[in-house]
Parts: structure tokens; sequence; C-alpha cells
RNA sequence: GUGGGUGUAGCUCAACGGUUAGAGCACUGGGUUGUGGCCCCAGAGGCUGUGGGUUCGAGUCCCAUCACUCACCCCA
């Protein structure tokens, strides 16, 4: 018979590997929770229109990467490709710039973009976002960027670099912008048929071409932080201030350009060199203007995302996999023990221990086995002539002793020696 | 959408065009009454991705197709 796939770039995570998810969301919500961020959970399927409006018509995301459905209304609807719109409406439509509780977000959960796969790259990723509103001072920029480094930090990341920029403002952007597409044409033969296009569409992305022709061209291209105005420059000034108070160590990267047409000002990214050619585990970058298109109040935000896979990814470099404490075995020997253990584990777990008994009458040899093979510290052990007493063998495997214990005391007397094993 | 690489047991991999496709790990059972790791024995597990072709003979060579993977594009 024919199997089922999942879905091309849509991966299951087994249990083998969900400690590393486990430790990465609770660290987050841990951290984000301390610099006042609170979590929101908003839907995975929105309009279709919100992402064209906030990331942009003409960018690739928009054109060729969403998965779109129309329902039966005919109405079109797209699989969230980010986090940002969707946080932004959700703000827009319950007024939250009315609740001062509610100015600061993150959320943590599945995103989609129809590309082809590769390390790095899937079409279903997990994506943690934090958005903060309402704030124009650059105090809030290199605040988020200090979060985003102690979380890293708290995970144990190591050889990641915080690249930062200024984008310019609505002002000033499209003054380079000519300037730029100036430059690009004298010096247009010696770009690669991407940038020849790119010229036209996105002249600004022509900055982070791969082709070293294309590079070595550029070399005395107009540089954008030469030719901010001076409310952007004084704005850049400030935020590198405040990151250098906080010992948040950033490398100015002035060609640094983002894939998203809401971007003003300050942009940021952790860039890795150990994860092929996708090589940011996380960007963002302030939205002045976003909340005010999208229908909302005229206020600001700031915001990233992190790439769980690729987090995840440098993670297993660096640290060995986060554990959990094994259960406590149950040995089980003939009929009377089997239904008495069945028993005893749920009176154990009741007491919030993690319990796993043999179900299936096995030899005890393969239960001690399985045992092992679980890692347990403790086994107790159910025979016949244990049962006629109403009492159990305590096993410590690791000390390779075994004290015999009542029954009736086995849940508190596990409790306490889990506690203190702990 | 465009290139390159790879498809053999659950996993990692062997097998010059030539018997019945193997190993390690993992799994199951056993090594004298009811005790784990190390060791030993045994077992189970395969339409060699799929479909064609060449050949006396194909896991091996050729073509197609699918899947996975890396890279381009773009991005987290």
């Amino acid at each position: 018979m024919e199997t089922i796939q999942a879905v091309k770039g849509m991966n299951d995570i087994l249990p083998d590997q969900i400690g590393w998810w486990h430790f990465v969301e609770s660290t987050t919500r841990m951290v984000f929770e301390n610099f006042g961020y609170r979590e929101i959970r908003t839907p995975a399927l929105e309009k279709l229109d919100l992402f064209a409006r906030s990331i942009g018509e003409s960018t690739d995301i928009v054109e060729k990467e969403m998965y779109t459905i129309a329902d039966s209304k005919g109405e079109w609807l797209a699989l969230r490709p980010e986090a940002t719109a969707s946080i932004v409406r959700a703000f827009i439509q319950h007024n939250l710039q009315a609740d001062p509780l509610a100015r600061k977000f993150y959320a943590i959960g599945p995103m989609f973009r129809h590309e082809r796969p590769q390390k790095g790259r899937y079409r279903q990723f997990h994506q943690i976002d934090a958005e903060a509103f309402g704030v124009d001072d650059p105090m809030l920029d290199a605040e988020v960027m200090y979060m985003l480094q102690t979380l890293l930090e708290k995970l144990g990341l190591n050889g990641v670099v915080l690249h930062i920029n200024s984008l310019g403002c609505p002002e000033c952007r499209p003054v380079f912008r000519e300037k730029l597409q100036k430059f690009l044409e004298q010096a247009s033969n010696g770009l690669c048929p991407d940038c020849q296009r790119r010229r036209h569409t996105n002249p600004l992305r022509t900055f982070d071409c791969k082709v070293e022709r294309c590079q070595a061209s550029l070399v005395d291209a107009p540089i954008l932080l030469d030719s901010i105005c001076s409310d952007c420059a004084e704005h850049f000034r400030q935020v590198k201030g405040y990151l250098e108070e906080l010992g948040t160590p950033y490398v100015i990267n002035s060609r640094m350009v983002r894939g998203l047409d809401y971007y003003m000002r300050t942009t940021f990214e952790i860039i890795t060199d150990r994860l092929g050619a996708q090589n940011a585990v996380g960007g963002g970058g302030r939205y002045n203007g976003l909340v005010r298109d999208l229908g909302g109040p005229d206020v600001p935000g700031i915001g990233f995302a992190i790439g769980m896979e690729r987090l995840i990814l440098l993670l297993q470099q660096d640290r060995p996999v986060p554990s959990r404490t094994p259960p406590i075995f149950l040995a089980v020997l003939g009929e009377k023990a089997r239904q008495r253990g069945f028993l005893l584990s749920q009176a154990m777990r009741e007491l919030g221990l993690e319990v796993e008994m043999d179900y299936e009458g096995r030899s005890l040899k393969s239960q001690m086995r399985r045992a092992d093979k679980l890692g347990s510290r403790y086994v107790l052990i159910l025979g016949e002539d244990e049962i006629q007493r109403n009492e159990g063998q305590l096993r410590d495997m690791q000390e390779k002793t075994q004290t015999v214990l009542p029954l009736q005391d086995a849940p508190a007397e596990l409790k306490k020696l889990m506690s203190g094993a702990a």
C-alpha cells in the first residue's frame, strides 16, 4: 500500500527532539516576560490583504511565497508568512493602545512560505516574535536588541553577531534610493543579471548580492548611513549609545537591507556563519508607519523575529540536548503484581511522579533492561512474594542497592527521593 | 521556478555486472528459580524509491519519474 508522506518542507518534530523546543520556548517566556512582554496568539489564517498591505505588494513574500486559499464565499485568505502583520492587526482591532498592560507582545508559532526547502529553510517554520508599540525613543530600539541578546545568551548560543543599520525614513530614503540608482546605472556592466533587474525593482537589494563581481562593483557605491536625514542620524546615534551603555556588542552594517517594506530607521539581524546559506537567525526593525497604514492610530512600533529551526540547529552545535528526569520504573512479576502495580502507578502519578511500567508480563530481565534504557534511577520491583507481604523492592540503579519498602509508603517515599535527586 | 548530489533493514552504511543482498547500532527472546549496563547465542526486520530499457544475468549500466538534500532566488 502506498504510504502518505508529510507535505514537502513541513516537518514532524519527534519526541527525541522536543526537548530543544521546550527549552527554547520556556527560556523565551521567562526572558520576555521579564522585559514586560505579554503573549499574544493570533490565527494562522488571515485575510490576504493584511499581508499585501503590510509586507508590500511587490515583495517576494507576497508575490510568490504565500499559501493562499479562497474560502467558500470567494474571499482570499493566506497562511501567515510572518507574525508582525497579525499582531498589528490585533492591536488595532482590539484597540489595545488603550490598554496599559498591552503595549509589548510576543508570539511563538508556525509560519508558512512556499519556497524550495533547504537547510534552515522550510515551508512551515516557527518563529519567536516580539513587538513593542507606542515608543519612538531610541532607548526602546536598544532595549529590544538587548532583550534579543539576553535571550540568546540565556540559551547558550555562541558565535552570532548583531548587525545594525538605519534605513532612514520616508523623507530621506527615496533621496538615497535615487542616488544609488544613478550609481548603479553607470556601474551596470559590472553587475550580475539578477542585480541588473534589482537595479530597477529594489536597488537596495544589490547590497546583499552574493556574487563577488557585484560586490566589487559596489565598492564605491553611496552609503545609506551617510545619506539619511539629521533626525534619523540622531536617532541612530542614540541607539548606538544606549547599546554601548548596555554592553551589547554590535557591528554597523550599512549594506544590510531587509525584505519587508514596512521597516524604517533601525534595522538589525543576528548573523551566523554556521548555517550554510541561511545566515540570519533573527532580524527585525522599526516600523513607525505600519499601524497607521493598516488603518489604526499613528503609533510607532518596533519588533523582531527569530527562526526557531535555525536557532535550534545552532544550539545543537553548542550544547547538549536539554534533558528531562527519567521516570520511575515499576517492574511487575506475575498477574497479581501486574494488577497491583497498575493501581500503584496511578497513585504515584497523582503525586506528580513520572512512572513507567511493563503491561505485558515480560521477564524481569527484560523489564530491568528497559528501565536501564529509560535511564530510570529507581525501579520498584513487585514480585509474588512481595505482594503477599504488601511490600516492594526499591532498587537504586545508580547505587546498585535494594531495600524493602511497604507499598502504602511507596508513593510518598519515592516522591521524597525524586525531589532530592533532582 | 533553475542547477548539483543522494536514494539498499527503524538508523548509519557495505556488496567487481554473477549463488539465497550483508554488517554495526536499535528491537525481541535466551545464556538454569526473580535483577540493568559489558559479553555471548538466537530471532525478527528488505519488492535495493518507482517504471521502463540494455544483458544469458542488474542493487550495480542507461533513460524516465518520484522523493530527499544542498545551492541559486528570497528570507527567520
